[in-house]
DNA sequence: TTGACAATTGAGTAGATATTCAACTATAAT
DNA sequence: ATTATAGTTGAATATCTACTCAATTGTCAA
């Protein structure tokens, strides 16, 4: 009797392929930090951003005029992607300067395309 | 004057970076497409069966049993996954196998995988 | 110190989306 | 034909999240 009858709604059909994938299945703790760090890039402004990034080191004001956005909705995305250490920045005087700090978004932008163009 | 002026509430800084930026940065087609796919693995369900998928062709009940959810969410998951063509399916008798369609995907896990240890 | 500008932040809002529920289709077995 | 099971689908709901707006902080210059 397994936990799954009190969440799930239909039998087990093939017993034998249920075992072996659920023995192959990592935590959950690792899906949901995986699903997290997609997130990210699941997020047309926030992609956007990170590809500009990729480019220059930007301010916060630059990075708005680039992507036509207001100042403040480019902050709190910075804001999210600072909380999760994909970008790191330095203040200068006024402004605040931006650069990526994750050597993995490059090869997902990289993945992405890869996956674009070929569909 | 820029398009920008009418949609950003903010000075251009450094006109030259801006520039240099704005002229590498690719249509917004691109960008849409990009996160569309990223979002895929942006939320744990799929992630959890395209994980589930990569070690099993599976039929829906199996996959429901797997993650301990309703037949349901996981058919509507299917559905998205298959409209986007990351999984493809056949039928046999009653049972609707599952398998991936997407060479991607298994890049994309790694990639995952290693930020997630680098960190 | 005052004014101006860069940036951040919290609250509120509107839009997106994952799951549930119920109805439905498809196939197989009796 | 009828019944049972696998799977799909649409509508409703609840949660999440991206952006706006307004207020605030930090820094520089006059």
């Amino acid at each position: 009797m397994s936990k799954n009858e009190f969440i799930c709604d239909c039998n087990i059909i093939h017993e034998d392929i249920v075992k072996d994938t659920l023995s192959k299945m990592p935590e959950d703790d690792l899906f949901n930090k995986l699903a997290e760090f997609f997130k990210i890039l699941g997020d047309t402004t926030r992609a956007k951003i990170l590809f500009a990034l990729d480019q220059n080191e930007m301010c916060v004001c630059d990075i708005a005029n680039v992507l036509g956005m207001s100042k403040s909705s480019i902050s709190h995305q910075l804001g999210t992607l600072r909380r999760m250490s994909i970008v790191k920045c330095r203040r200068e005087g006024k402004e605040v300067y931006y650069t990526i700090d994750d050597d993995h978004v490059k090869g997902l932008f990289e993945l992405g395309i890869e996956h674009i163009e070929h569909k």
